[in-house]
DNA sequence: CCTACCGATCGGTAGG
DNA sequence: CCTACCGATCGGTAGG
């Protein structure tokens, strides 16, 4: 019985590749083939949709022949699965290193929600960057079981986002209760990929100047509140 | 050119609709078959999306076998295309209703701006209402030029929200540009499709009050401010 | 609205 | 990773 394992791993460990007798030395088509087709996937199931995207046009955008990416993914499925377990990874990865950074700088709980956002919309709406868009809007496409691997990724991603809304929360300059705030605030980010266009308008720094405007109060003296007004005692 | 004929002879004679000669008096299959299929089409559309969605299944759903549904609409492309009409339609018409209605009442633009949350969130929430939750995540299925006629009414329903906005903004209860906050506000309302439970914790009231608090500022005096301080000089 | 059916396409595979 | 291919499914139609 086949596992999720299957879905993560290239095939090199049990049964041997059969076609690769040359090239021992040059690595270039070992993971480069596999990275240009979970690209190629990305551009097009965002594009398109995972149902309306055929394996024919990834193959095709990765520049091979239409049987080429079961070479590498064993259907279309895992690939559509690889694209968002790539993009949660990247974009937990970013924002852990962004919260550690705010920690070490001692930010205030504002100046730590402006980082979350910033971060959040350059995953979001960054060139290239169509990994996490696919994520939010085809889980639906996703069988249950690889469906719950991703919402323990989601689940540790927004687990970042509480404390600082729990901190603003505490400060008054969040007046909602953090649960539902946190909800909307994340639906007002990611419903940006449905409208927002590089070349017009806004850039990702206005969009953050007018989130934080939009979700938080001013609180008295604003951004200068002794840095243990935040805290909670259980903290 | 025209004849003789065409000038002298009522035109009941020229042509006369030609498929409807039984059943004159029973109308049960005029257009109850049409919107049992519509209705059938906006549940699979929301939970499989449009793609995902087999013409077969929509048939079945309504009772039908598996060619039928074109004798009702002419492709696949038209049912979703009538599902989202339907939906913005009578999502506009409520939104509408409601505006009239708080201007009667004269009601502050706080009040004004809950009325369109709390009609926003029944109309993507509500039991069976799966019309404009189809619009809203399958646009990218429809070809431009049907595309084209949707954007004027979603710019329509969006009209009704920019005036109530405004006069927020320049209550200073709005403390972020109209423009990017209707989209943002939007957004987050938006989104809840993908997460609200009705059987779990909070209910369309629960959310309007948070999104409410959330996205206003109390402002001074609140809702008690003199009706013409919102009101710019020339509307 | 049903029966019977078609042409095209699609995910996936065998074998190299 | 390519060539050649298969079985299944799908949107849509003819004719009643």
């Amino acid at each position: 019985m086949n596992t999720d394992a299957d879905l993560l791993v290239p095939d090199t460990t049990a049964k041997r590749p059969r076609g690769r007798p040359r090239k021992t030395v040059d690595e270039r088509d070992d993971g480069n083939r596999r990275v240009a087709l979970l690209a190629a996937a990305a551009l097009l199931f965002r594009r398109q949709g995972f149902a309306a995207t055929t394996t024919r046009d990834i193959a095709a955008a990765a520049g091979m022949q239409s049987g080429s990416p079961f070479y590498h993914f064993k259907s279309k499925g895992a690939l559509l699965f690889a694209v968002m377990e790539e993009g949660m990874r990247s974009a937990l990865t970013r924002q852990h290193a962004a919260v550690q950074a705010s920690g070490h700088a001692s930010l205030s709980a504002h100046a730590q929600l402006r980082q979350l956002v910033q971060a959040h919309f350059d995953v979001l709406l960054g060139t290239g960057n169509d990994f996490v868009p696919v994520m939010l809007y085809e889980s639906r496409s996703l069988p249950a079981r690889q469906r719950k691997v991703l919402a323990q990724l989601i689940s540790e991603y927004e687990s970042l986002w509480t404390p600082v809304l729990t901190a603003l929360h505490a400060a008054g300059e969040l007046r909602a209760p953090v649960g539902l705030a946190r909800l909307l605030i994340l639906g007002a980010l990611n419903w940006s990929v449905q409208w927002f266009d590089p070349k017009k308008g806004a850039s990702v720094k206005d969009l953050t100047d007018t989130a934080m405007a939009l979700f938080l109060k001013p609180c008295g003296t604003d951004q200068e509140l002794p840095s243990n007004f935040a805290r909670s005692p259980t903290d």
